[in-house]
DNA sequence: GTCTATATTGAGATAGAC
DNA sequence: GTCTATCTCAATATAGAC
């Protein structure tokens, strides 16, 4: 592993834990076994390095997600493998994941050019899942009236488990994914 | 409106916007034309002031929200009521409950006991929503195989409409309430 | 209840040696 | 590529006058 990439994983566990404004250049670093200033070396500002940290983990939840599922004769099937997938994705690399979900407000606010860049690679994401609820529609799979309003609730459903699951509940991550994937396709798109 | 009624305000719409720690208490100060240090006869921190905010708003939702339901006779009514009622006001007050639903982990690493006491009140709501999923599936209302899972299904569908609503948009948030309230009862649940 | 003034600490970032 | 040293600014919070 790179420096660069040390440093990137360093900053996505402290983000994770403390958000990115409680966090310092300097705690960054020392958990590198740099000086802060050594930082600057890899990127040039602090707002560089949360924007590097956004678009790896979104754009290596897409290359690695959408693949997933063109095995998949049925879209129901294809659906349901893509919600157990992001589950199981988003609890392995829940760090990025939170920070790369929670600090995006940061971004907009502050570099808007680089929301936009990541909110593109995310809205391409929503867009295949609505595509494949209405070609699901369209082969008598899903009874649902609006794909639009299925695919975010379908998204703001998986997106939400990161906020309350634990390894040390009373459920593994392998049986929430299969449940899931069942409410997801049985219940809000009302497949068969 | 008290002096620190307007604190409260003016420093749930800066930290709403910006985020807890991109915003200082001179800003806030500022939005209510006194000096930072007069903050501090009314919060004995900046901490303090979170706190307060997370508390009432999280006080006033489920005050708001259980009585609301208790006039409709069948569980699946009851529920579908609460989610429409939960959209509703998840919008109208938007910015104290994203306040306080992203910034609790500030409270769960600095005040353990104020984020207890803030998840405890979040919890019985949510117990509360399960109770009524137990009892729809013992009066045959329902069907799904694990209430608990649900419940959390449920709730993580409703919180994740402010993620994406805008007023700007294509919906209403009445027909986003009642989709949901639809998508909830009759796809979550299984309600007939 | 609000002010001025200030203590204290730490932030992000830069310069330049090695 | 990493360091030391430092700049500049802003942060939370306090003391004490009015």
């Amino acid at each position: 592993m790179s420096r660069r990439e040390e440093v990137i994983v360093a900053a996505t566990e402290l983000f994770a834990r403390d958000g990115f404004h409680a966090v310092g250049m300097r705690a960054i670093a020392e958990a590198v076994g740099i000086r802060g200033s050594s930082l600057y070396h890899y990127f040039p500002s602090k707002l560089d390095l949360l924007h590097a940290i956004a678009l790896d983990s979104t754009r290596a939840f897409i290359e690695t997600q959408l693949p997933s599922v063109e095995a998949f004769p049925s879209y129901a099937d294809r659906i349901r493998q893509l919600i157990q997938a992001h589950v199981l994705y988003f609890h392995v690399h829940r760090q990025e994941e939170a920070v790369g979900l929670r600090e995006l407000q940061e971004l907009r606010e502050n570099a808007p050019a680089r929301y936009a860049e990541i909110q593109a690679i995310r809205r391409s994401y929503q867009d295949a899942l609505e595509r494949m609820i209405v070609a699901g529609m369209a082969a008598g799979e899903f009874e649902c009236e609006d794909a639009h309003l299925a695919a975010l609730a379908v998204l703001g459903l998986v997106n939400s488990v990161n906020d309350w699951f634990r390894v040390t509940g009373h459920y593994t991550i392998d049986h929430v994914a299969v449940s899931y994937a069942q409410i997801g396709v049985g219940g809000i798109l009302g497949g068969r």
